[in-house]
RNA sequence: GGAGGGGUACCAAAGCGGUCAAAUGGGGCGGGCUGUAAACCCGUUGACUUCGGUCUUCGAAGGUUCGAAUCCUUCCCCCUCCA
């Protein structure tokens, strides 16, 4: 089998193909390039898409081109694929802003210097736009049968739950599937890889390129990643986990991949790390919290950088396995005046720390709050904190938060 | 088009005139144990409060009543069966 497709399916990355076969054969025969398409509903990419930005990677790795589609024009239609309403229809500036974000956070973990696996940003809305629809109806329409098109899971789900689905979502998958026609025609794009839920959409394309121009291309599909807990990839109750630092701090990113649980910890190495498979292999047997930061470190580094990856470790130091200190901790400022008159509870609400009074006096009253490491039993005036004669005091809200509070 | 069932908090689901800010389970949050894990145990889970209470919430709007998640009217939405 051929390396890249080999290492997709040691790190866990394989679901199903259309033809792995022939895939292994033309990817012997010479770079290929390979296409994912990110939804640009957001502004921001989170942990559920970085299984297919892993792939991206892995594409450069192995000296194949990975062509990154924002789907400024499909993500005007909506894709129905694992939904059970349609979406609000987004305004054009929006969307216009998410790609540019989008193509920001992208460009954080793809290699952008190598000429030959650089990566090519395309908008599908440069050749959707200007569709004429009565040609595209007899050059591309005439491929698609509604018999076939009502089979699919994206369709055929919503029929059945007797969910309306309107016309313009019905058309989804066929923009998709032009989609990957263009970019053959255009770069010679041999390859679509996507989500398991993206398999009717991919085939599609693969059908369409083999009627349209009677070539064979390729459909590629990752898994749907579950956690130990039952729970999807990415989803906390605490909101997402956000790829983009305004959003979600290198430090949370970093405590993130730090808290996985214990039973996903060697799968996410391989998913989620650059770290060989022999490598993973052999330090199996390690202590497993070394592993989770190693997992931590390396994760965050494809994402944020180094300096920031290692900057987290050393707050979490501190934080976790010093205890006390309060350096490097997320820093609140307050003033005098505040300082003078304002209780602890109305301080945490103007940080936004907490979004309710009642909650604070829950936190105090169960313990959960501490000021320089020892429990308060009951809200108190910010001045009645011993300041043990500095300008500051560690504020704590549970055992993994932590701030520190200056007054100036 | 006809017949029936239903919309309750983050989710599922009970309640069917006052004792309902609403049982129970899940999830969340906090505490304990531990390893910043899992499992387990305990507490908590609308907002504000001078801790006496006050205000908002059971699909939407009206109405009956001293009093409505509960009864009535209209409307909206969902499900099942029949045509």
């Amino acid at each position: 089998m051929n390396k890249f497709l080999q290492e997709f399916h040691e790190r866990g990355y394989f679901y199903q193909c259309t033809d792995e076969d022939n895939l292994s054969k033309s990817l012997y025969n010479g770079k290929i390039k390979a296409y994912i398409g990110f939804d640009c509903t957001a502004d921001s990419l989170h942990v559920g898409s970085l299984l297919q930005i892993m792939c991206l990677r892995l594409l450069q790795k192995h000296g194949h081109q990975p062509i990154v589609l924002l789907g400024g024009g499909t993500t005007r239609i909506g894709d129905p694929s694992g939904k059970d309403k349609t979406r609000q229809i987004l305004e054009e500036k929006t969307i216009e802003n998410n790609i540019k974000n989008i193509e920001k956070i992208l460009k954080n973990f793809l290699i952008t210097n190598n000429k030959d696996t650089s990566p090519l940003f395309v908008n599908n809305y440069d050749w959707l736009k200007n569709l004429n629809y009565i040609s595209f109806l007899r050059d591309i329409g005439k491929h698609f049968t509604i018999n076939k098109m009502l089979s699919f899971d994206s369709v055929k789900l919503r029929l059945e739950r007797e969910q309306s689905l309107s016309y313009m979502e019905f058309n989804y998958m066929i923009l998709q599937a032009y989609d990957f026609l263009e970019l053959n025609k255009k770069h010679n794009c041999a390859l679509q890889i996507g989500g398991s839920d993206q398999w009717g959409n991919i085939v599609n394309g693969v059908d369409l390129i083999k009627r349209y121009s009677s070539k064979e291309v390729f459909g590629l599909t990752t898994p749907l990643i579950t956690l130990a807990s039952g729970a999807k990839m990415g989803k906390t109750e605490t909101g997402a986990i956000w790829l983009d630092k305004k959003l979600l701090s290198p430090y949370d990113y970093w405590q993130f991949w730090r808290n996985v649980d214990d039973r996903d910890l060697i799968k996410f190495l391989k998913m989620f790390t650059d770290i060989s498979l022999e490598e993973i292999e052999k330090r199996k047997k390690e202590n497993i919290n070394d592993l989770k930061i190693l997992l931590a470190n390396h994760a965050t580094t494809l994402l944020h950088g180094e300096v920031e990856s290692k900057k987290s470790f050393e707050q979490a130091k501190k934080i976790f396995s010093e205890r006390s200190s309060d350096e490097g901790l997320p820093v609140i400022k307050i003033n005098n005046n505040e300082f003078k008159t304002k209780n602890l509870s109305d301080l945490i609400l103007r940080a936004k720390l907490e979004d309710s009074k009642s909650e604070i006096k829950r936190l105090i009253k169960n313990n959960g709050i501490k000021i320089n490491d020892s429990k308060i039993d009951k809200d108190l005036l910010v001045s009645e904190i011993n300041l043990e004669n500095k300008n500051s005091f560690k504020l704590s809200i549970g055992k993994k938060k932590h701030f520190k509070i200056e007054i100036n």
